[in-house]
Parts: C-alpha cells; sequence; structure tokens
DNA sequence: CATGAATGAGAGTTCATTCAT
DNA sequence: GATGAATGAACTCTCATTCAT
C-alpha cells in the first residue's frame, strides 16, 4: 500500500499536476466522502434498523441530498454491501486480536470460536446485514464479485477455528464439517437470542454457547 | 332451544331451517373464505417473500378487493399472525404424527427431533413466517393473546423432545437447556442453508443435523 | 296524542289482529328502534365528534350491522338530520323550562337567551350538529321537509325572545333584528370559545354574554 | 478556491454565475413552485370546500404527482397553515389600508373593525380556513411555532380596535374585552350568514355589524 | 327486518431512483 | 460531484353504501 517516493525527478519544474497524480486524489477524495456516507448508513442502520433506513436518511446524515449517494453507490443495497464487508472486516479483526495469547491449539480455538460469537453478540446488527443480504443464494442486488469477497472474508474469519482443529489431529474435512456445525449453531443462539426465544426457554444464550465449545473440545481431545 | 322429539317421523315436512342451522352455514362459508384468503396469502407470501407481499396482491388472488380483507383480519400482520398459527398446528401434527411409531423414549427424541427438523427444512417459508412476527419480543402488530397463543404452539412443539430428555434421565432443568440448544442448532442450520452458507462449506444441513443429533443422544446416555 | 279507547267493539270475536294494528305494532317497534339507533349515534357523536363518527361504529353500538341502519335511515346524512331534530327539541324544552319562573318580560327575555346559551354552552356538540348541516343554504342531504321542520323548532327557540322583546315596547322589526343579533353574538362567542380563540384573549364566554345581555336590555328600556 | 482579484477589469468578461447567485434563483424557483401548490390548494378548497380537498386534487391542479407536494409542505395540514397564513397576511394589509385615512380614533375603530368585518364578508372561505385548523386549541398537526405565529397575525389584525379603544378612553382590559366581543359577533354574523340563518330571519348581517358598532361607538362616547 | 360480505373509490404518505441543471 | 425537484408506483387502511340471502 505504500508508496515509492522518487527521489529526484525533474526537480527544477514547477510542480504541475499531472493526470495521475490528479487522479490520485481525487479517488482519495472520494474514497473519503464515500466513507462519510458509510458513517452516516451505518448510524441510520443500528439506529433504525433494516426496514426504517432510507436513503434519504442516509443522505441527511450524511450531510447530502438523496441524489448525491447514487455518486458513489449505485444503489441502496450496495451501500448495505459495502456495510457488510466493513462489518466482517471487523469481525476478522476481533478473531484475529484474539488469537494474539493463545499459547494452545485449544485456546485457539476456544479464542476464535468465543470472538466470533461475542462479535455477533455485541453487534446484533451485523447479524442483521447479513441476513438482509444473502436472503437466497442471490445476494440482492450485489455484484458476484463483491459477493465471493464477502464470503471469502465469512470463511476467513472462520479459518481459525478450522486451523485449530486440524492442529488438533482433525482431517481438513472433519474440521469443516465442525466449523459449519460451530457457525450455525452460533447463528442459531443467536437469531434465537434476537428474537426471544431464548429467553422465553429461560436459557441465555452465551451459557448455551460455552456449553457447545465445551463439548466440541472434549469431542476433539477424545479423538 | 330444546326441541320436543317427535314420536312419528313426519316424513313429508319439508326440512325448515333454524336458526342455528343459518348460522352454522353462515360461519362454515366465513370460515372457507377467510380459509381462501389465507391460501392466498399463502402463496403470495411464498412466492414473493415477506416483504413484496401486499395486502393489494393477496386480494387479487383471492378474487377480492382490497378493502374486503379487512372483514376477515382486522390488519396485513392478523394474516401473518393466521399464517404463523397454521403453520405451527402443521408442525405439531407432524412431530405427533413421528411419535407414533417410537418405541423407546431415545427413538422418540430422534423422532420429533427429525420431524421439527424436517418441517422447517422442507417448507423454508414457514420458518421466515416466524421469523417475520418475532422480531423482537413483541410480535409486530398482534395481540398478546395470539402471541401467547403462537409461542405456546411452538413450545409445544418442542415438548416430547423436552419429555423424552427427562425420561432417559435428565432433569428437567437439564433437557430444558439441551432443547433450547437443539432447537437453537436447528434453526441454525436451516437459517444457513437458506443463505447459501452451508453449500458454501460443501456441508449438508441434513448430515450436521444427524450428527447432532447423535451426538446428542450420545452424551445423554452416557450419563 | 292520546288515543280513544274503544268501549265495545265485537266483544265475542277472538282477537284477529287487523291489518291496522299489526302496521301500528310495527310501526311502533320501528319507531322504538330507530329511537336506539339514534342512541347510538348520538353517544359516538359525543364521545369521538363528527368525524370521525362512522356509520359503523353507530351500528356496532346500536347492536347492528351496517347494513340495518339502512332501514331506518336513508344516509348517514339524514341520521345526523334526526339527531339536529332531538336536539332542537331538547333546546326548546329548556327554554320554555327557564320561562316558566319569569316575573316580568326583562326577566323573560333574560331567561330565555340564558337558557339558549346556556344550551350551546354546556353541550357543543349540539352546536356542531348544526353546522355540519347547514353548510350553505342546502342543509346537506336533508329532504326540504326536514330542513323547514328543523328551521321552524330554530325559531321556536327564539320565539319568546321575540316577544318579550315586543312586549318591552319593541316594534316585530327592531325586536327580529335583535334577536337575530342576538343569536348571531351567542353563536360567535360559542364558536370562538370552542377553537380557543376566547380564551386566547384571556376572556370567558359566560362573562361576554352577560355584558351583551345587559346592554341589549339598556337599550330596550331606554327606549 | 479564492480567485485573484484583476485590478484591471476585464470589460469583455461574461457575468460569471457566483454561488450565492445561483442558490438565490434556485430559492426565487423554489419559492414560485411552492406559490403554485398554494394557488393550486386555495383553488381545490375554495371550490370543494375543505372536506374535499385531497393531496390528489391539489397536486393534479398544481400539475404535480402527488409525492411532490412533499417536497414543499410535509403535510397536508401544513398547506392548510401556508393558506391561513397567507390569508391572515391578506387580513392584516386591509385593515391596515382602511386606517391610512382614519382622522379620529372613532374613525380608526370603524376603519378597522369594518375592514376585519368586510374582509370575510367578501371571503368565507378564508373563515372556513381558520375554522379548519382551529378545532380546538391544538391546530390539527401544524407545529407550536407555526402556530403561534398565526394566532400572532390573527391579534395583530385586531390590535388597531383595541389601540382606538384606548385611545378614547378605555381601560386595557376593557378595550381588550370588548374588542373579542366585536370579534365575537363578527364571527357569528358570518358563520350565520354562510348557513343561511341571517337571511332565514330576513336580516343582512352588514346592517347588523353596522348598528353592532355603532352602539359600541355610542357606549365608548358615552364614558 | 337484518345480515354481513363486498364494492369501489379514495385517503395520506413513503420511497428508491432519475435527471436537468 | 452535487443538487433537489420530480416521478411513479406502491403502500395500508377507511368508509358509505349496496344487495343477495
Amino acid at each position: 500500500m505504500s508508496r515509492m517516493p522518487l527521489p529526484e525527478k525533474k526537480p527544477s519544474a514547477p510542480p504541475i499536476s499531472t493526470h495521475t497524480q490528479r487522479d490520485e486524489r481525487r479517488r482519495k477524495l472520494a474514497d473519503v466522502r464515500q466513507e462519510l456516507v458509510l458513517d452516516a448508513a451505518r448510524s441510520v442502520f443500528f439506529e433504525l434498523g433494516m426496514e426504517k433506513t432510507s436513503i434519504r436518511e442516509i443522505a441527511r446524515r450524511a450531510g447530502y441530498t438523496p441524489g448525491a449517494l447514487y455518486s458513489y453507490f449505485p444503489s441502496k443495497e450496495h451501500i448495505y454491501g459495502a456495510l457488510l464487508g466493513e462489518s466482517l472486516e471487523r469481525l476478522n479483526d476481533r478473531v484475529q486480536q484474539a488469537l494474539i495469547d493463545a499459547p494452545s491449539e485449544a485456546d485457539r480455538l476456544r479464542a476464535a470460536a468465543t470472538a466470533f460469537f461475542e462479535f455477533y453478540r455485541a453487534n446484533s446488527h451485523d447479524l442483521d446485514l447479513g441476513f438482509y443480504l444473502f436472503q437466497g443464494m442471490a445476494p440482492r442486488g450485489l455484484t458476484p464479485e463483491l459477493n465471493t469477497r464477502l464470503n471469502t472474508r465469512l470463511r476467513d474469519a472462520l479459518l481459525p477455528c478450522h486451523g485449530a482443529l486440524q492442529s488438533m489431529g482433525m482431517s481438513s474435512a472433519a474440521a469443516t464439517r465442525e466449523v459449519t456445525a460451530l457457525f450455525a449453531h452460533i447463528v442459531g443462539l443467536l437469531v434465537m437470542s434476537h428474537t426471544g426465544r431464548i429467553r422465553m426457554f429461560g436459557q441465555s444464550s452465551q451459557e448455551l454457547f460455552d456449553a457447545y465449545l465445551a463439548n466440541l473440545l472434549k469431542r476433539v481431545q477424545a479423538k
């Protein structure tokens, strides 16, 4: 990402903006402004939820008029796509962070899985984002490229768990199966927590998660 | 209201419509028509999804004008409520059916859980219905009574699993915990199956469910 | 209004319902039920106001279905017409009542005018009724006969004032002028009281009415 | 963004649109269009009356789609509010105009009151506007600020009468009382004129107003 | 007389998106 | 790049009235 400095090039010439330089500046500005729109979108979406989020409101908070947003994103769906992208980056950050001080493989598994669970437990709206966009295999109105990128980042977030399981002696296939199940369990717990079903049974999603994780570890170590 | 019995039949007398008879006929007609509306609603909803379902479209398919629906249901949400109600009845039917030929308690657990899982796997829209209405503990625009009824029926569908677990020696509290986890796992698997995440990992929700169930049984029997 | 008893007529004959008798009975029943509808209409209208009054709600309170009301009144407007008719009867009753113990002509004027004012001050909805129906000279959807009857009863309620003024020496023309002005003043005060304009000026409609009446009396007696 | 000042004028240079100029032009255009909507609204309202005035019809006449009106006004009530605002401005204009050539205080009172009366007599729909919005102290869906502004302008229109009465020796409190009564009388006369009640009594609202005013003047001067 | 299902017209409002400027 | 006016389609819901039964 860093750019090599050019030590000497036309030192006497007045600093004329070249095409590339100007383009770069522009792109940077555009990026900053796009980020501004995303910030607004996130704030709206986190405050009002998916259904009540409107282009108008996002524009208002970003200090733009509705039409302006279409310079940055081709549709509402793409804004959500970008938000989801950011969300997945944050998720990966958390998971990586959690791994730093994990001595054993078992600790790595526990740390990564817990970070994953905690991320979505604490930020339920990030979960909503994913659900909104992944209704059926064809993610709403997104480009296949974006879709692939998002999928990859989701996988990435689960990779440490997979790695740990393998390191603990599991075959890759078995590890994948376990990771998928773990993922599903987490999602299930959180969805049901959101919709109040877990409270209905007098349970706590956290305890249930811990129990699942403990069982998983036991299973792995038993082999 | 009681009617004198006529010892000797008057076979020639024409069958006089009593009040109750007429009322009954009417109620049946009304029920039929309400069911017609629900059929239309279900078809719209299953085809277009919750978000794109509109009163207009339901009415169109039912052969009514939009306003007419309001004779049958006081609001759009109530139509969903009725749909969900039916769905839960079907779910309970399946679960009960599955229990009929289950000799052992372990079989009962397996049968009930599998029926539950299969119901939603095969009818993914029924799962959507529940999600739409249970956004947060306060189901959209439903009366608390209806809400309670729906919750109860959901619980009912899981009761056999709970019973089986207890019969196998679990405490009630532990059984509840396991049932909740089972429920969450099923929901997680199905939600992720819907959204293509499971295929993404090259897995099958059915196999994952079987594995979860097997583990659960092993855990129970180990005690 | 009383009905002559028929001392002896066919004492031996079995009491066969004649056409007229049956019709009479029917009419009475119809009247009773019509009154029931009006009671319901009044209660709705007084509670919810003109705008929120609906045929449905009236029917509901009267224990009928909407369609049934059309047996009694050809339109919503006619129900209002009937309500206004009743209202004017009550108004006349009050005015007549007030006159009973009025010794002098001045007292009669004061009593009648005050009764009129008080009636509408205390029952603001009765005023609304009149306004709703008399939008422009063509009273909404009423028959000319009903309209004339209503106008007559309104006049009747003001007649005592007119009479008193004449008895105090005014010409009929002058008395009419004064009565009209008095009526207008009352209506103005009440309308403005309704809409909060009088409070806005820190005044009370009652005091203003008293002042107007005092001035009127002074003017009459000065002649 | 700053532009180097050119000491020597380039008289041939074309007039460059500055930001402010463009903004101004835009605002003017917007104002014109808003006025267009108001014109349409007024025409609908004056033709069909308040109750039958719909956003759709206003839009149709203004050459817009319904949704477009919401760029100009946040709700139907706000359109009425704007209409009433204009109306009150016109009223105040008339009153001020009438005061110009009034030599004495008595003339001022007469001129102001007559202008007020005449305004509403000649433009009965302006009176309706006020009534629609001031149903109860809380003008429908208006902001408190707009409400206050409207109230103030109404008061303003009556202020000259108040001032004249004071100048003629009345206390402020007494003047307020008289102005309120005058206002009520005018409203009463006009309302009853509208609804045909005054014609019913063979009277003319104008003569009755003159008589009231004459009496008021007499009372003031008698003191 | 009464029902109650149904009509049909219409209400106000919202919103993603477009596009001339 | 940004504006903001405008579209056009859609939304849920309400209501007086009608009419076969």
